[in-house]
DNA sequence: CCTACATTTGCCAATATCTGACAAGTCAAT
DNA sequence: ATTGACTTGTCAGATATTGGCAAATGTAGG
């Protein structure tokens, strides 16, 4: 399980039965690099996400979501310390929110 | 609060009474970059961690897990999704460590 | 086996991003 | 005004990432 976000937009790719060849010029790519996505050996830029989730008639906020959680995880994947440095960055998250 | 482990590493500095010039030739660099670390306008590189924790006497998992999280925060800290994000990441941490 | 089509892989030039090094700057104490 | 500590700006050089093409692989039908 390398990349969610690849093996998400993959799954809805296959659904709306649409080949790599009908997906990448809607994105200015070509196959290969949309390939190279889906199976997270590329990452897509940020700023096409919502185009994709249109493309794929998939929610926003959770190909974002999984694209974020894909580069989270690349950050910590073979750390020991992976979950104590979670803990750490969800406090400063929270308190940020919280305006502190 | 924009680098945790900047933050850490001038507190544990000044505790021991060193000045930049003095740390800064031990990890074979300028006090302009060390200067830049600790306010978190750089960030040091992994591997030299260690080297900066036995010269500062502190504990080399805290610095580590203090600098993890700054690479983790600098992913999401403008996210509205952060927090679900982090969540699904979490997640994957555990079901690799559980082995599934 | 041969062809057609979808996908994957390898390569490397182009681009983007980060770092190292130096110079000049601020600031505080004397 | 000088010294010492630290900060800031700049920018060429080093690193990392991406884009694009060509070749390779896999698969189904004839």
């Amino acid at each position: 399980m390398d990349s969610q976000f690849g093996e998400k937009i993959r799954t809805l790719r296959e659904k709306q039965h649409l080949y790599l060849r009908q997906v990448a010029p809607l994105l200015e790519m070509d196959t290969a690099q949309l390939s190279k996505i889906e199976k997270g050996l590329r990452q897509i830029k940020r700023e096409q996400i919502p185009i994709l989730a249109s493309i794929l008639k998939a929610d926003p906020d959770e190909l974002l979501t999984l694209w974020l959680a894909d580069q989270l995880y690349a950050v910590v994947k073979d750390e020991k310390l992976a979950n104590k440095a979670m803990q750490v960055t969800e406090e400063k998250i929270n308190s940020k929110n919280t305006g502190d």
